[in-house]
DNA sequence: TAGCCTTATGCAACAAGTTGCATTTGATTG
DNA sequence: CAATCAAATGCAACTTGTTGCATAAGGCTA
């Protein structure tokens, strides 16, 4: 359902394309939602054949047709009923903790190699946030409330990666102590 | 395919039932994995049907009879072939950032309600979480490097929990701050 | 000039997860 | 005494997400 809430929501702020929706998922987007191009084709198709999106056929010279979407009625009724309503909890899933629990079996070099991996994959998100902050969010005290809100997703989703790193950190360190004696 | 390794790492530790799993995923298991009754027997008897797991029933007077599963010498391989290969990047979604997406529309009274209901549930999480580590990590210093990687999970997810909450804290105080203006 | 990247869309098959319903027995609670 | 809870298992239908494959045209690179 939540699939449905967030492409409401990026094309009540602006309307656009599968493919626009894909370039805002990787950009402003990246710490809210991802997806495959794959499934957002078909749930746009979905959602328009629901009634909730309309949308208009962009030929363009040299390049595939756009199909560019926007919010009906029922689709902005969709919306606030699901802003109203509160969000269940997400099932916890951890598959590195999970890895954690079979520590011996955990081959001493893979286990790095993860570690280090998480640890650079978690440092490119870092700069992607950074990229996200200066683009749209230069001048935080001059923000308006409404502009604030998604600012402030930004800094969880930062404080998040960054206690994750931290304790990355630790591990490896205890774990490269322990190798030396 | 996670669910699979989840399983074979819980039932290599110790056998047990489909109850059973049910349990520890509720109490020992947390802050790692969660998964319906349904979606456990299942995946437990499809396991068996690709002999990763054999089970004994055993019979209760007065009550259902138990199946307790354990780990074949396929299971065994599956595992560590596993453990031995990187994880792949799970896919952010974050719904409750989506809304922040649309302030405006969210009404504030509902607002409110989320972020209070979200920071209760993450509190009861905190206390789950003290309750594994009395019963389990009573004496960190004493632990094996094996007992330990289990621990360390264990404190990650109460630094994030705690990340949360302090910025939901935040927020919900700049919200307050606004209104009594 | 062959091969890849980007723009732009999509179908089909499959895997994973959710929801609803169902069964059996004993113990507890009102 | 009736209702509910806990132990213990499961099927069926549905929704959601993944993977593989396909198309079409222009631009860039070796």
């Amino acid at each position: 359902m939540s699939l449905r809430a967030v492409l409401l929501i990026t094309l009540q702020r602006e309307p656009g394309s599968g493919y626009d929706i894909l370039q805002r998922f990787k950009a402003g987007l990246a710490h809210v939602w991802q997806a495959s191009h794959q499934q957002l084709y078909r749930e746009l198709d979905r959602m328009r054949g629901d009634g909730l999106l309309a949308c208009e056929t962009m030929p363009q010279s040299e390049r595939p047709d756009r199909k560019v979407y926007h919010l009906t009625d029922a689709g902005h009724r969709a919306l606030d009923e699901w802003l109203a309503e509160p969000l269940t909890a997400s099932p916890v899933r951890q598959p590195l903790f999970a890895k954690f629990f079979a520590w011996e079996q955990w081959p001493a070099d893979a286990r790095r190699d993860e570690l280090t991996a998480l640890q650079a994959q978690l440092a490119k998100r870092l700069v992607v946030y950074a990229t996200i902050e200066k683009q749209w969010f230069a001048d935080p005290a001059s923000l308006t409330p409404a502009e604030r809100a998604p600012w402030h997703t930004l800094r969880l989703g930062k404080r998040l990666t960054k206690t994750w790193l931290g304790w990355i950190e630790e591990v490896l360190e205890e774990d490269r102590e322990r190798h030396v004696d």
